[in-house]
DNA sequence: CAAAAGTGTTTATTATATAAACAGTATATC
DNA sequence: GATATACTGTTTATATAATAAACACTTTTG
């Protein structure tokens, strides 16, 4: 996890060292501790706890009870300990929340051999893995996004997805932009399976969710007047999901994803057709 | 809004409500509330708040300080009362978010004649729409979803959104399917603008959202041997944005809308192709 | 008028994050 | 080795939450 590798002299070493520090004092509380960039004292007891220890502790109680559930106390208490011994390793809640976060992103990525072959596969196994991120871990969604991901396990997702467009004939900017629409796609898509489960764990009967315990209600309330389109929809049952099997919420993210897939395929084609009108011979892959 | 026209006896009354209440009484706490289905009494005084009044304060609170800026002691002192008298009129605080969201959802719906022309620009339009509401109540998206949306003004939407597609040779499954894939690329659009637009106003320098301020750190930590094809993208300065011109972010959204509505488009294209394939004549639109 | 139902308030309970002061311990330097 | 230093985990204290319970008052219903 450290860089120094004991070769540099100690000038060196404080050269890198602070040129480090300026730019990584400004991320955000959190992400540099994330980055494994931490002061490394040597004097003083040595600590009986860890981050990693405390991260973990952390996300099994977020599994079992719920984001709301993690306080600094019940964290502590789980691994016998008082609340604020923790804040000598982390300044504060929100960035124990960080690391929670980044560290249930530390997924295995498959290798890279498997992937060019059929793209559409690869990316429709990049979003069933961000999927499973949230449905492993149903709080994950919990936490408001506050940015561009910045941490290193984030990270590395990010380079996987990147990994999938790697040949294709895009600039960067286009290649974010694929990148922030399915990510964002499989983000919401998780979040709904979790609420699904979640409903099912906590009792509710299962298929009974996306609304099907309210449909009764709903064909109440949703009058063809004032809902002219739902209307039809309420009714047929297809809105509260009344005659979908168990699995087929699956297929309805399947439906969209399959959308997005044409989409992107659709304008890889236009634009190399425009590129071919240009050059007479066309750059088809960079690699 | 009551449906009960007079007409009926009494005991057929009665067997109503209860039938009403049944169905309504599943729903979830403050669902009933937004529906305007609340027990109206005459004993005892009358109030002097009123769930509009509160739910306007509250929301103004959101708006001004942020969703954690609302407790039930702000509300009620904005309104000159203590905070229990809340609890008059609501159950607790979920109850008073649930109706906040659906309060803001209470927007505009263009009239039906304006829809039919160019379903791309209509989709736009609705699209444009959803990430305003995030956009003006940032807080919107912080108050996690509960599952398929059942609120009034809600509903209202999804209804904008179904009409669009009322022509459209598709099942209600279908339909609920691009409804869902395109409100989901909305609300996580509207997330990142939402944030970007709080980063700005919080005091960063405008344009040094996502990421910019941390594209030092960055690229002294993003390795290419870690990350070899994140390490081109913010190299270039892509990732954090660093050549974006201010408005190239909504730009970025915009070519995911594209890619989706052109994997729509995609798809009714192949179906219509399918569909005149089984029967002879085409059934190109039902109305 | 009396009962009932509803109103807003005061008071109290329980949880939360975290600041501050404290006593103990291991290391660095003299 | 002695001692200052930096670090450890703990205790205590503060501030802010949501909300339960008991209270006094008000208006309608019978």
């Amino acid at each position: 996890m450290r860089k120094d590798d004991g070769l540099e002299r100690e000038t060196d070493r404080k050269t890198h060292d602070e040129t480090d520090h300026e730019a990584v004092k400004k991320l955000p509380p959190g992400v540099a501790l994330s980055w494994g960039l931490v002061k490394q004292s040597r004097r003083g007891p040595k600590g009986e706890l860890s981050i990693p220890q405390i991260v973990e502790a952390a996300i099994a109680i977020a599994d079992k009870d719920g984001l709301s559930a993690v306080s600094m106390s019940r964290v502590a208490a789980a691994l016998g300990f008082t609340a604020m011994s923790l804040y000598r390793y982390i300044s504060g809640k929100d960035e124990l929340l960080l690391l929670m976060q980044d560290a249930v992103c530390d997924i295995p990525i498959p290798p890279e051999e498997e992937t060019d072959a059929d793209w559409r596969a690869s990316m429709r196994e990049y979003v069933r893995a961000s999927i499973h991120i949230i449905r492993k871990h149903p709080w994950f969604v919990d936490i408001p996004i506050s940015g561009v991901p910045i941490t290193p396990n984030n990270l590395r997702i990010v380079d996987w997805a990147l990994r999938l467009l790697r040949n294709f004939p895009l600039n960067d900017y286009e290649k974010m932009s694929i990148v922030l629409l399915v990510s964002s796609y499989a983000r919401a898509c998780g979040m709904i399976m979790r609420d699904m489960e979640r409903a099912i764990r906590a009792g509710t009967s299962p298929g009974a969710f996306s609304g099907l315990e309210y449909t009764a209600a709903l064909k109440q309330l949703v009058t063809a007047e004032r809902f002219p389109d739902l209307y039809p929809v309420v009714m047929s049952g297809a809105y509260t999901g009344e005659n979908e099997s168990d699995n087929t919420v699956g297929n309805d993210f399947d439906f969209g994803l399959e959308r997005i897939l044409d989409g992107i395929e659709f304008y890889l084609a236009s634009k190399m057709r425009k590129d071919s009108d240009k050059n007479k011979q066309a750059p088809k892959a960079k690699t």
